[in-house]
DNA sequence: AGCGCGATGCCCT
DNA sequence: GGGCATCGCGCTA
């Protein structure tokens, strides 16, 4: 088994750097003690209270956000549309609110597990999306705040995926933030089929 | 293939 | 009260 990331790895204090970073990494969960694993293909990055997509923004703080603010290398879990979890990992040092979305994994592990929770006719389309991977990898609000060297969740180091494999584009969903919308912060693995649909690649 | 919609909780005017 | 870091279905072509 490859070695988890330490938390110095989370505490860097570029956002949009870490997110590059996190391509080709391995997201592990450890749930009734089944094992399921994918390799992180799309990331989104959220900066903070300067950026307006984030739930951060202009120092927003609030029961749901306050774990933004801790510091880095935790897991972020909120419910989206009253229904879907999303997994974020909170990144920078205390008291500055920056976190990274995952949008899209390749299942790696325990793949029998993921299908079992998530029944999918299309298993490209079972860990392609933040709320389906989630559902997936049996991701939930229990896991909110929760430590990424534990044993529970973790992310496993992995070769670094090469600037010219990346593609750069707008994130998905943030009409609302204006220019901020605009931002080249999400990312993912090019020609990966695992990404997710969304536009903006 | 692409649109419209409903589910449904948290956070803000 | 309205909008959202979503998803799958059922409808149009």
């Amino acid at each position: 088994m490859a070695k988890k990331l330490p938390l110095s790895f989370y505490r860097q204090d570029d956002v949009t750097s870490i997110a590059r970073q996190l391509l080709g990494k391995v997201l592990v969960t450890s749930i009734d003690n089944v094992r399921t694993a994918g390799v992180i293909v799309e990331t989104e990055a959220y900066a903070g209270i300067r950026d307006r997509a984030s739930h951060a923004w202009n120092n927003r703080r609030t029961q749901r956000t306050e774990v933004m603010y801790q510091p880095g290398g935790l897991a972020y879990v909120y419910l989206c549309y009253g229904l879907h979890y999303l997994f974020n990992v909170v990144t920078n040092v205390k008291e500055v609110p920056e976190a990274i979305l995952v949008r899209a994994l390749e299942p790696l592990d325990g793949i029998a597990a993921m299908q079992h929770r998530y029944p999918h006719k299309n298993t490209v389309k079972m860990t392609a999306g933040p709320g389906s991977l989630c559902k997936a990898l049996g991701i939930d609000a229990a896991l909110n705040g929760e430590q990424l060297t534990g044993n529970r969740i973790w992310i496993e180091n992995a070769p670094a995926i090469a600037d010219a494999q990346i593609l750069a584009g707008t994130r998905v969903g943030v009409q609302y933030a204006g220019a901020d919308a605009l931002l080249p912060y999400r990312f993912s693995i090019k020609d990966n089929k695992w990404v997710s649909k969304g536009k903006g690649l």
